[in-house]
DNA sequence: TTAGTGACAGGCA
DNA sequence: CTGCCTGCCACTA
């Protein structure tokens, strides 16, 4: 696990790492909730401070934040061509997700637990 | 230091 | 499921 996980995060919170290790260990072809990863970040209520970290951390280091949506399952971007870039980079993984940016929560929705 | 942020979540209709 | 409103929370500049 350290062979890969070379990349030790510089002088960020405590929170924010545990949101980045928790976002970079989502596998492909699943998704998770913003609360979801406030939740096993430690702090079930900051899933808006995981938005927000998401805002500045994908911006510095490459995240697969396109697999961090919303609880209704959908996608939760403003930005219209983020929004169809998430949408496809999903679809690629095997996610099936509608038009509306619609993801089947109750099938594709990983749980962050550490031990795996 | 203080204030502002924000791709949310939960409750209610 | 949707829509509206309120609280939230730890971080960033």
């Amino acid at each position: 696990m350290d062979t890969s996980a070379a990349e030790e995060l510089p002088g960020l919170a405590p929170f924010s790492q545990a949101v980045v290790r928790l976002i970079r260990a989502i596998p492909e072809g699943s998704v998770a909730t913003y609360g979801d990863i406030a939740t096993a970040a430690g702090s079930p209520r900051a899933a808006r401070q995981v938005v927000r970290l998401l805002h500045t951390l994908s911006s510095k280091y490459r995240l697969p934040w396109h697999r961090v949506i919303n609880k209704a399952g959908k996608i939760a971007l403003t930005d219209p061509q983020a929004f169809e870039l998430q949408k496809q980079k999903l679809i690629k993984e095997g996610v099936e997700v509608t038009e509306a940016g619609c993801v089947d929560l109750g099938q594709y929705r990983w749980l962050p637990y550490q031990g795996e």
